[in-house]
DNA sequence: ATTGTGGCCTGCCCGC
DNA sequence: TGCGGGCAGGCCACAA
């Protein structure tokens, strides 16, 4: 699914929808249409404009319009893709189908050179909005500072990794990379963020951001070393122990009952 | 405020 | 071979 790395990918892609004036904006599915935006107001903020830069915070997309119009912001659950002039910002995503159906574009720009950026996304999990709150979303997982960190850990009586995938708190951090973080740092998942001791925060802090430039490095968030094995019946890589596997902060969490404590 | 839960979306996979 | 029920997880509404 579309994390950290991903959302990079497609910011990445999208500098090449720089610059291009937009003639149209095809929205079929108002469903997509999130926090009050409609056909109609997207199509008349993009209308005649070009986007003229983009930016990342976590998982959210920011394409910045000229003049005075307001800011574009994408979501891509997980199960979304970006195209642009046709080409995919990822090739394979996990837990989506890698088909190719225009049945599943939900929300497309097309500029006055003939060429489109679209979104694709077969579970409709992802969102399109104008001029998103950007206060609403924590630090970036990639470039967050230790201090930062041990901060938003606080003192949380949360699980940590509930704390971890707090997008308010920190943005970024999905259900892999979460997973993955907790793996390297040799830290249970279902600890109290509060309990953990500045040792821990520190082997978090640096594998949070270790993490996030490997996918980046290795092509996404497939590429892990705990990530293969995060199956029922998986070993640990390290250990070669079963993993453990619960709900933990509502999400299905694998864990190494050996080395992470 | 903080934390936990349930539901949404829909393609895919497993077992019958 | 077809079918139904789980399952995946980002995000949000809602409850305690």
């Amino acid at each position: 699914m579309p994390e950290l790395p991903e959302v990079e990918f497609y910011r990445l892609l999208a500098e090449s929808a720089v610059d291009r004036p937009i003639k149209t904006v095809d929205a079929p599915d108002a469903w997509y249409l999130k926090r009050g935006a409609t056909a109609r107001s997207v199509r008349a903020a993009l209308r005649g404009r070009s986007f003229v830069g983009t930016r990342r915070i976590g998982k959210l997309l920011l394409l910045d319009v000229s003049g005075d119009a307001p800011t574009l912001g994408l979501h891509f659950g997980m199960s979304g893709r970006l195209i642009v002039d046709g080409v995919a910002g990822i090739d394979d995503l996990r837990y989506a189908s890698n088909r190719e159906l225009t049945a599943w574009d939900r929300f497309r720009v097309r500029f006055e050179d003939g060429g489109d950026l679209r979104m694709r996304d077969p579970r409709r999990l992802g969102a399109v909005e104008l001029d998103p709150d950007e206060s609403r979303l924590g630090p970036d997982a990639l470039t967050v500072s230790a201090g930062e960190l041990a901060r938003i850990l606080g003192t949380s009586t949360a699980p940590v990794k509930a704390r971890l995938m707090d997008q308010a708190r920190l943005a970024g951090v999905g259900n892999l990379i979460a997973d993955e973080v907790l793996w390297r740092a040799g830290v249970d998942p279902r600890r109290p963020a509060r309990d953990l001791d500045s040792a821990d925060v520190k082997q978090l802090h640096k594998h949070v951001r270790r993490t996030i430039k490997d996918f980046l490095t290795h092509g996404g968030s497939h590429t892990g070393d705990l990530l293969p094995h995060r199956v029922t019946g998986g070993l640990c890589p390290k250990d070669g122990v079963a993993l453990q596997r619960a709900q933990v902060g509502g999400r299905t969490t694998y864990w190494c009952p050996t080395h992470q404590t």
